[in-house]
DNA sequence: CGGCATCCTACCCGATACTG
DNA sequence: CAGTATCGGGTAGGATGCCG
């Protein structure tokens, strides 16, 4: 496989959706978004991941420069993970993925309510 | 699982990226670009695809509503891929996602060249 | 030419149990 | 609390061969 017609391995877009394209990394960056949070947290938000699920994706998101695992030495331990400004720029990107997709296909639910039930402390009961 | 903190499933972004997170979907969109191109034009550029998986993946964008297919019953038999409006709508995003790849990844190369390669009769020879 | 059928492999994802 | 370790299933992706 000598004369590629291109060098897949190389395509920034290739790439990206390499590091990006997983089922559940798109929805991390979101929920995250511009705070710290803990892993618990996550865990308790994103409940349909199984937690080894979970840290392998936030493990590979760190690996790819696009968040940061802060790791505090207590007891209870505690870690924080946080966007990287490389995170972050993904944000805008991933707002106009959820435009397109919503403007073809309306039936869709924003993920926003799902950061603010992050960030409120409110949610549970769902009926 | 009842209470989803969120539904999964109804959420846009999940949506976009279920439609175009796999291996090879951004990379045909981008090669078709607003040109009709022809299957074997296609498997001859993107030749590390099989064969196989290039078909389903285009399967799969035409169920998408991301791309037609037209089917000519000639001898030989003539098939062109296009891009609808949704896939259109794509590229920008796509090439917000080379740019922020290529940011943060300057080693990347570009596709542009491919689609070049595409639309140019040229190409074959490498050195 | 542009597939489809078949078979196979790799790995993503998940459930469960255990640890510092 | 925030993980690791282990096991395993489902499916995306790939090689090959046949067909209208």
């Amino acid at each position: 496989m000598n004369r590629e017609k291109f060098a897949y391995s190389s395509c920034p877009l290739v790439k990206a959706m390499t590091a990006l394209g997983s089922k559940w990394k798109p929805i991390i960056v979101c929920v995250i978004r511009d705070k710290k949070v803990r892993f618990g947290q996550l865990a308790a938000i994103m409940d349909v991941i199984s937690r080894k699920v979970l840290t392998d994706q936030l493990r590979e998101l760190e690996a790819d420069g696009i968040l940061i695992r802060e790791e505090f030495k207590e007891l209870p331990p505690r870690v924080e993970y946080s966007l990287t400004q490389k995170g972050l720029d993904l944000l805008p990107i991933f707002s106009l993925l959820e435009e397109w997709e919503t403007k073809y296909d309306p039936q869709s639910e924003v993920i926003h309510s799902v950061v603010h039930s992050l960030h409120e402390p409110v949610l549970t009961e769902k009926d």
